[in-house]
DNA sequence: AAGGCGACCAACCGCCTGTCG
DNA sequence: CCGACAGGCGGTTGGTCGCCT
């Protein structure tokens, strides 16, 4: 009955990983690359399961991982994505380059949960902790993400602006004018995004789109803080992994 | 000093999904 | 089409640490 298990249970080390299992990792993948993750502690030598294995890389040893406190703006944007993408922590680890879906998770539950409580927001639906229940069928409003204007944005693709979204009325954002839960996707946008950003009056950034629009990642406020911000030159697209221009539609995809 | 307690976070577990033969 | 397998994900657990009494 059941599954198999994922590897030999009998042979493994479980547990803290200690600094010479990190060291066998580390060197392992620097030869060989990530992949084959079950084979990978025998050719390692390691004695553990290939999925610890994986997650010790992807959660600790990885080079490219941030480390440290959360800033303030990266706050904003958990609660932003949270608001929208619900407990996808991979999708919302996907925004915030250096983190990890483990590290958000964690820092979800034993920060923001407790901020939003403070601030009288149920941190399950991002609406107030007293509003009463409301009948489906009426006044509740649902996120949806819409790909219906694939060909609006196709046309874009001449303007060499890299627009992700596109403002619209809607009740939600009535309900919430600093929230943009309409996610538009355009096709990949290949060359280097302008630094500053361009600033047309139609044209927000990704930053404000989100509800940013006074953080140091908005990038198309007359540049008041470009170049401000303590020590970072990253513009809101270099933050949310765009600053090649893609939002990679396939990771936001809603299952 | 020491025990209790909560916060934090690394790691594990089990399920789901995509891929391949 | 189907089953096996590997990878990925989200929920949960358990160890450690610091603070408080």
């Amino acid at each position: 009955m059941g599954r198999s298990p994922c590897c030999e249970k009998a042979h493994t080390n479980k547990g803290a990983w200690t600094k010479e299992e990190d060291d066998r990792l580390i060197a392992y993948i620097r030869a060989h690359g990530e992949g084959c993750w079950r084979s990978l502690p025998k050719a390692a030598g390691l004695l553990r399961c290939g999925k610890s294995c994986r997650l010790r890389w992807i959660n600790y040893l990885r080079p490219d991982l941030k480390r440290g406190n959360f800033t303030e703006e990266e706050d904003e944007l958990i609660i932003k994505l949270h608001s929208l993408l619900g407990n996808k922590w991979s999708l919302i680890a996907g925004r915030l380059p250096g983190r990890t879906d483990n590290e958000i998770k964690n820092y979800w539950n034993t920060h923001i949960r407790r901020k939003l409580l403070n601030r009288g927001i149920d941190p399950a639906t991002h609406r107030p902790l007293n509003e009463p229940p409301q009948e489906a069928s009426t006044t509740r409003t649902t996120t949806t993400i819409s790909f219906n204007h694939v060909k609006e944005e196709n046309e874009m693709i001449s303007n060499t602006t890299p627009v992700v979204c596109k403002e619209e009325k809607n009740p939600v954002q009535e309900k919430c004018p600093d929230l943009n839960l309409e996610l538009k996707i355009s096709l990949p946008y290949q060359s280097q995004v302008p630094e500053p950003m361009k600033t047309g009056a139609r044209d927000l950034c990704f930053a404000c789109r989100l509800g940013l629009q006074n953080s140091k990642h908005c990038s198309c406020n007359l540049g008041a803080h470009i170049g401000s911000s303590s020590g970072s030159t990253n513009s809101g697209y270099e933050f949310l992994a765009m600053k090649s221009g893609v939002l990679d539609y396939r990771s936001l995809e809603m299952k």
